[in-house]
DNA sequence: TGAATTTTTGCGCGGGGTGCAAGAATTGAC
DNA sequence: GTCAATTCTTGCACCCCGCGCAAAAATTCA
C-alpha cells in the first residue's frame, strides 16, 4: 500500500559495499533494498508485470490467464493475487505512487502560479513524472492500452482510488483561495489532461518525457476557449 | 446490438387495435410493440434492470449475484446473460441509444454555431437528452454510481464503446472544417461534459432535464481558460 | 542455531461469464 | 386451427477470477 517510490533508483546510491549487491542486481536491477525480502518481493513484483506484458502483447489480453501469467514468473497462481487485486492491474504494473507533499502543499496554497488552470497543470506534470521513472515498464502500458481498450478503465480506476485525495486537494485550496469550478469537473479535467499528455508522448514514440506533452495539452484547452468566445 | 432507439415510445402509434394492448402494458407500461416477441423481451429487460436496482440499492453492489436478479425477474440466471453482458450494465440498465444522425450531420458540417467547443456542446446535450427518456431509471442509475464508485467505469466502458464513432465524427468534421485539437482531448472532453452535466443534475435533484446544466460545466471551462490566460 | 515473523502455496469455494444443444414459445403460411 | 420455421429460454458444463484459510517454507532476529 505504502507507495514503493522509484526514488532509488535516480539516488546516488553510494556503495553499501557488500556482496549482496549482485544477487540483488540479477534478481531485478535495483539495487540498495534493505533486505532480502525486500529485494526478493520488488523482483517477484517486477516478474509479475513482465510476464503479463509478454504474454498479452503476444497473445491478447483475454487469452492470457493469471495462472499462465505466475507460472511465467515462477510463482504459484495464488501468489498472484498477493501482489495484484487484478489480472488488469499486473498487466499495467499500476504503482500509484500518489502525489507528492511538497507539490500538494503549493497548490493548496494557492501556488505556484496562482491562476488554475496552471496550477492544475502543476498536480497532473507531478503525475506524469511518475510515469518516467518507470521505465519501459509504463510504455508497454501504454501500448497495451492502446492495444487492449478494455484496459482503459483501469486509468478511472485509478482515478477512483485517488478520487477523494484529489478532491480534498481541491477543497483545501478553494477554502484559502475560493473558485468557482466544480470539483467534479477539476477532477475530470486531471483525467482528460492525464490521458491526452500519455498520448501525445506515445504518439511521440516516447521521446523525452511524457510531461513535455502537457503544456499542448493545456494550450489545446485555451484554444478551444478562445475560439469559443470569440471567434 | 441495434441501438433499440426508444423513438416507438413517443410515436403516434395509431391503435393498431389488438386485446394484447392491456397485456402489453401490464408487462412493460409501454404501448404499440410490434409483436408478442417484442414485448416480452422489452419487458424482461426492464424487470431485470428493476430488480438489479433495487436490489442493489438494497444489499449493496457486491452482495447481489445474477442470481438473485434473474430470480427476482423470473428469469433464469442463463437468460440474464441473453440481455446483459455483465450484471453492472443490468445495473446501469445501459440504454445506449446513441447519436443521432441529424446532430451528428449538423456538428460534421462545421454546425451548429462553428465554434468547436459549443457545437461539441451540442453533441453532448444530444447524448444527456437520452438520459431524460429513461425515467427514473436513469436517476437511479446516478444515484447508484454515487454509492458504489465501482460503477463509475461504466461511463468509460460506454466511452469505449462509442470512442470509435466519436472519433470518426470527429474526424470528419475536421476534414470538412481543419482545427488543431486532438481527437483524444474533444473524446475525453465529452466524458467530461458529460459527468459534469450529470453530477450538477444529481445535485440538483433530477430538476428539470440533465442537459440544463450542460451550458453551466462550459461556462465553468470558459472561466478556466479566461483566468488563465488574463488573470 | 532456534524461535518469531513474514510470505508462499495448496485447497476449496462462490461467483461471473460463455458455448452448446435441447426444448418451449412466437410467428407466418396454409 | 395446424404445422413448420424461427426465435428465445433454459439447463448443463465449463473456465476463469478472486479470496479466506491454514499448513509449510523462507527470512529475520536474538
Amino acid at each position: 500500500m505504502v507507495p514503493t517510490s522509484s526514488r532509488e533508483t535516480a539516488a546516488p546510491a553510494a556503495a553499501d559495499g557488500l556482496g549482496l549487491r549482485e544477487l540483488a542486481d540479477a534478481l531485478d536491477g535495483t539495487p540498495a533494498e534493505r533486505g532480502l525480502r525486500e529485494r526478493k518481493k520488488r523482483a517477484r513484483r517486477l516478474a509479475l508485470i513482465d510476464a503479463a506484458q509478454h504474454l498479452v502483447t503476444e497473445h491478447g489480453l483475454d487469452a492470457v490467464t493469471v495462472e499462465m501469467i505466475s507460472a511465467r514468473a515462477g510463482v504459484s497462481p495464488r501468489t498472484f493475487f498477493n501482489y495484484f487485486e487484478s489480472k488488469d492491474d499486473a498487466v499495467l504494473g499500476a504503482d500509484d505512487g500518489g502525489l507528492p507533499e511538497d507539490v500538494v502543499g503549493t497548490f493548496v496554497d494557492g501556488g505556484p502560479t496562482g491562476r488554475l488552470l496552471s496550477d492544475v497543470q502543476s498536480l497532473v506534470a507531478a503525475l506524469l513524472a511518475t510515469a518516467d521513472e518507470g521505465h519501459d515498464r509504463v510504455k508497454k502500458a501504454m501500448d497495451l492500452v492502446q492495444q487492449e481498450p478494455r484496459l482503459l478503465h483501469r486509468h478511472l480506476a485509478w482515478l477512483e482510488r485517488h478520487q477523494k485525495q484529489i478532491g480534498e486537494i481541491f477543497e483545501a485550496r478553494r477554502a484559502l483561495h475560493p473558485f468557482d469550478t466544480d470539483t467534479e469537473l477539476l477532477t475530470m479535467l486531471v483525467l482528460l489532461l492525464l490521458r491526452t499528455s500519455l498520448a501525445a508522448w506515445e504518439r511521440a514514440g516516447y521521446a523525452g518525457r511524457a510531461a513535455d506533452h502537457l503544456p499542448s495539452a493545456v494550450a489545446q484547452i485555451l484554444d478551444l476557449a478562445a475560439g469559443d468566445v470569440a471567434p
